[in-house]
DNA sequence: ATTAGCACTCGATGGCGATGAGTGCTAATA
DNA sequence: TATTAGCACTCATCGCCATCGAGTGCTAAT
């Protein structure tokens, strides 16, 4: 069978419908909704097809039809295909520049859940070839070295690294030039034993603190281990109507959400493929993450120059307003964008 | 009236057998569970003399007796003159050492979370007199500056500085000095305009550059900015027996829980009186936070040494497991203090 | 191909009586 | 005087059943 054009009109309606009032529609509903002036008997026999091509279900006979997974990715694609909406209000809203990065995002995140009314999350940004911009180690107290790390991308780390002998500041200076000439510029795959090794040993007696420079750089460097993703709006999950009678559900849903393990796998599977417009959603079943499936997640990349990428996104029900939030979402999306442009 | 020991035992028994059950206690459940060999009559009337105390509750004529925010206190004071009850199954947990602070922190929420099946958080711990210990400023690129500032307790922060004019290495070292000598040792108070003129007098035409950096400083040592606040178990709030059937004061308490702002009242409350124990009960209405009033809140103050100071706490429904909760706090209470004297 | 008509299905709603836990009161008892 | 047995009364809960109505699928007419 074909889905026709008729058929498409329909299930739209059905699905658009199904969006505002949450309660299966029936037959009558349609012929009123549509301009297609057909009575509801007819509407009836296109349902039974559009239920047998999968894009629509029954919950139970005698009910109206909503819709499956399949019909709303169905209407997802095609609305993707329309023009962009347009998402004046929220210009401004996150513009105040000057601030420092995880309270900008912090505040992303409640953005995008206070204007959703779902659950938001946002990554940091994640560099995938970090390279060591800058090294210094400094005496803070008698046995105690501070080490500063900067990586591309001004990200700063710090480590304090206890210390037997005592250092003077000549030594200090001595490693810090040594550190610096050898390491800047690389990547943590450049970094390897031989060159290890010959650190240490134009080291000299110093090796050991050589050593735990590089264990700090590597930690530093290793950018997964910084992912800190921010949240919000947890409360809205109450608010979903595919989980408004399962209790069970919503609070697996809440924990997953204080999980960040499990947002990890998401943010992972958002970077891994790129499709055009940075938007990806995913329905239901589609979702990588088990415990989700029940709801719907749509997510945004947002780039920052230099191969720094993030993650903004919010996890909601499938039955839920796409059309606002991929414009929102592209939104946010554009406004980190320029910011960061500074 | 008076509370004589007969009446104590027999409200101590409706209140713990509330706990267990969350059903309300009749008085025949109570003349079998007491030793007191007193028929349901009698305690018949001894309730009624308990209710008319205000320290239990009908919820609807006909039915058992719940405790009321006066008879939860009365329970909670009697058992903190208890014994400390042991709660080893905690050893070891959170006893690996070498962690970041933030890492152990969120492991010590989770932990706790866990254990209690309730609502955790936990904050990082606030310095009330933070004195500077170290400034570092360095060159990371033509036109950037690094400024990395260490206060007691060895917290870190770093600023990154834009600089129109180009600074050679041996002004920085002059900058070094000069800032190093001048307000190491000083917490905020004490860091006054004269003192800062005097600076910028001294770094001539680098006066912009001090100006920066002490505003750096003052955002370092500025402690509340820095009070970050871990949560887990959200949630268990979905559990607690006074809300399962009111979706809207559910959902209100884990918005709460997501928004520092509010939990951060929570904090300062539990910081400022100091009772012998370290720990605080907040029941009900005395909770300082008004959208808590159905639950109760359980803190603790841990200590860090050189004053700092840190809460955890547990935001749990009024029937709860005090005696659990209470022990549980003080060992993890114990842990940290101890962990950070290595 | 479309539509009117109709019997049928099934969840939701609300009334109703039975059940039972628990109370307060009174009178008997130790 | 303190305790207890007995009893009438209250009220939330539960299962049952009839009713209602939205919505369907099918058939026959247009």
């Amino acid at each position: 069978m074909e889905l026709d054009e008729r058929k498409q009109k329909i299930l739209q309606a059905v699905i658009r419908n199904y969006l505002e009032t949450g309660e299966p529609v029936g037959s009558r509903t349609i012929s009123k909704d549509t301009d297609l002036n057909l009575s509801s008997a007819t509407i009836r026999n296109e349902m039974s097809d559009l239920e047998e091509m999968g894009y629509i279900v029954q919950p139970h006979t005698s009910a109206g039809r909503i819709p499956s997974d399949k019909g709303y990715r169905f209407y997802v694609d095609t609305m993707l295909e329309k023009k962009e909406r347009e998402v004046e209000e929220l210009k401004g809203l996150i513009s105040q520049k000057d601030e420092k990065m995880d309270t900008l995002l912090k505040r992303v995140a409640k953005v995008l859940a206070a204007n959703t009314n779902y659950a938001a999350m946002v990554t940091t940004p994640q560099n995938r070839v970090n390279k060591l911009k800058f090294i210094q180690l400094s005496r803070v107290d008698a046995n105690q070295i501070l080490a500063v790390i900067v990586v591309e991308g001004n990200v700063i780390k710090n480590s304090i690294l206890n210390v037997d002998e005592i250092l003077d500041d000549e030594t200090l200076l001595k490693l810090n030039i040594l550190l610096n000439t050898h390491l800047n510029g690389l990547c943590i795959d450049e970094i390897n034993l031989a060159m290890i090794a010959e650190l240490k040993r134009q080291a000299g007696i110093h090796s050991a603190i050589v050593s735990e420079v590089i264990d700090a750089v590597a930690e530093a460097i290793r950018s997964d281990e910084d992912l800190k993703i921010y949240t919000s709006g947890t409360r809205n999950i109450l608010r979903y109507p595919e989980l408004t009678d399962n209790r069970e559900k919503a609070s697996e849903l809440i924990n997953l959400f204080e999980e960040e393990q499990a947002l990890n796998e998401l943010v992972q599977e958002t970077l891994a493929d790129e499709n055009g417009t940075g938007i990806q959603v995913y329905i239901g079943n589609e979702t990588p993450v088990q415990s989700m499936k029940d709801c719907s997640v749509v997510t945004a990349t947002y780039e920052l120059g230099e191969g720094m990428r993030g993650t903004i996104g919010i996890i909601g029900p499938k039955r839920m307003d796409y059309d606002k939030v991929i414009g929102t979402l592209k939104t946010l999306m554009n406004q980190l964008d320029t910011i960061y442009k500074k």
